[in-house]
DNA sequence: AAATTCATTTCAATTATTCTGAAATTTTGA
DNA sequence: TCAAAATTTCAGAATAATTGAAATGAATTT
């Protein structure tokens, strides 16, 4: 049977003009070629070269050129296309993130991900996290990072990085002036806008509280607007309180137990594909870091 | 590396979605099919299946078999071509041929050859010997079909069958009543139409003859004309006088020397093409036969 | 034309790869 | 849970590829 690096030494040998050249650029023995070429023309039945001088090609060895360079062109593009995509270096990727992830940590690190990875296709949506385990879930993204949410079947789950809670209140308010961490003691009496975050959250002390509110706001510019305004107070991870109007504060809740913990979601049924797979490792590398440095070099600033 | 054996073994696995069927189809056991696919989910790195049955591809064994089935196809391909052209079955072939052979034997010598060579592309030219030799001297035919003639360097020149030579005259002339062959003395006193053919005769007795006719005539139906009206005799090779008039009659000439050898002409330079080849084997092993079938069975009619 | 050089082929020994058969393991279906 | 079917594993056998050394063959020089 011909085979496919028969028709590589050929073509090498052809072009060189001469086995020696060849066999230097293969990292091969003369003798090896001279017996591959050998075989390759007992199998075609016919000579490839005019004299065993590698010089001039025979018809046969004009048309099999032709043809091999061809084959070798198809077999050496096919295997790169399938060792891209093996080696996670190409294909389509869809995410699905919550907001505050998306916008103020995936820019960088998908940049810096796609540095090695210039073939891949990523599509990334933002929404909410129950939304992102369900897309997660139903096969319409690959990969999500959501908190942890209820009825996970199928779903694979890690803790990425913990997301701590901040209390956000206006400057002028009381609490502005506290220097240790908030106890929910402290916020009794304020009146609390819930958010998405806060639904998670089951201290008993603070469902107190959050019993007694009567205002939920979705979006988190609404939210902070409300607050600004002097609505109340709200609790926020970290990560979605990086860029307060100047006259509202973050201060850090006393109880760590209830920090939000990003997880990132993969589907438990299927295999990852590679460039998921690498996806991931960038994700468990690269996220819980990126996360510190942007909620820190947040606090260390007012 | 991976080898494009190891891809169609995959292939082949993943559309059976069983060893065991692959195993079978490809006459190998199951045991070398399953290293082989392990070895190729090593060197990419990931699984190709969602368990150990392999009913299920993952999304890396989809991918894969996708580009794989495509390589297979090129390869594939590419290796019939190559394997046809090597055997003789495809190709062009430019031939040249004096028109005798042209007419009465390639036809049906043709017909037979391309049964086995479908993809072969056919060129016939029909012309005299001296242009015979010079399209494949020069390069322009791969194969002549001609008497031989002078100055054949670079030619190899196999004789392929002897066209014995015939004296053409009327019914009604003297001649038609001999029983024996005709010797040169008996046409002493006619009147001679010469012929390209005639040219390379040079018995001494046919020389004296030539060389009192004042007629020589090319094209072989004027030739024939002539006789018929009455201007004269002529001589050809038995080929050439397959179909005569009603009044005209064919005398085998006793002098068997200066028979016609129809040669087969190749070039001698290059290592001929495999179209070539087995052309050249089909001209040897069928010409002979078709040319006497054809030469008999003309005179044995009258 | 002989001698020299360079490239290629040949051949036997070595090394690497692939295949097999039997046993062990895993999965599936009852 | 058990038996049947499929797959994997593994050591040894069969194949195939590679090497190094010597021989052959072609071109070039003297």
């Amino acid at each position: 049977m011909i085979k496919i690096e028969a028709l590589r030494v050929f073509a090498n040998v052809a072009e060189n003009g001469s086995l020696k050249e060849a066999a230097e650029q293969l990292g091969r023995t003369q003798s090896a070629l001279s017996m591959t070429l050998k075989q390759l023309e007992e199998e075609l039945g016919g000579t490839l070269f005019e004299t065993d001088r590698k010089r001039n090609l025979t018809n046969l060895g004009e048309y099999v050129l032709n043809i091999a360079l061809e084959m070798l062109h198809q077999h050496d593009q096919g295997l790169d296309l399938i060792e891209r995509y093996a080696k996670g270096k190409s294909g389509r990727l869809r995410m699905a993130s919550v907001p505050s992830v998306a916008a103020l940590l995936l820019p960088e690190l998908l940049r810096r991900f796609l540095l090695n990875s210039e073939n891949a296709d990523i599509d990334l949506v933002d929404t909410d996290s129950v939304s992102v385990r369900d897309a997660v879930a139903s096969g319409r993204a690959d990969i999500g990072i959501a908190s942890a949410v209820e009825g996970m079947e199928g779903l694979k789950s890690e803790v990425l990085f913990s997301d701590q809670l901040y209390v956000i209140c206006r400057r002028d308010n009381e609490l502005a002036s506290q220097t240790s961490m908030i106890e929910y003691s402290m916020i009794a009496t304020e009146a609390l806008i819930m958010n998405e975050t806060l639904i998670q959250l089951d201290h008993p002390e603070f469902l107190e509280i959050a019993s007694r509110s009567h205002l939920k706001v979705r979006n988190i510019l609404s939210l902070l607007a409300m607050v600004s305004a002097g609505a109340g107070i709200t609790i926020l991870p970290g990560l979605a309180k990086v860029s307060l109007d100047e006259n509202l504060i973050a201060l850090p809740l006393a109880d760590e137990n209830c920090a939000r913990q990003v997880c990132l979601l993969t589907s438990a049924q299927r295999t990852p594909s590679p460039l998921v797979e690498q996806m991931s490792i960038h994700l468990r590398t690269h996220l819980p870091d990126m996360a510190n440095e942007k909620v820190n070099a947040d606090i260390l600033e007012p």
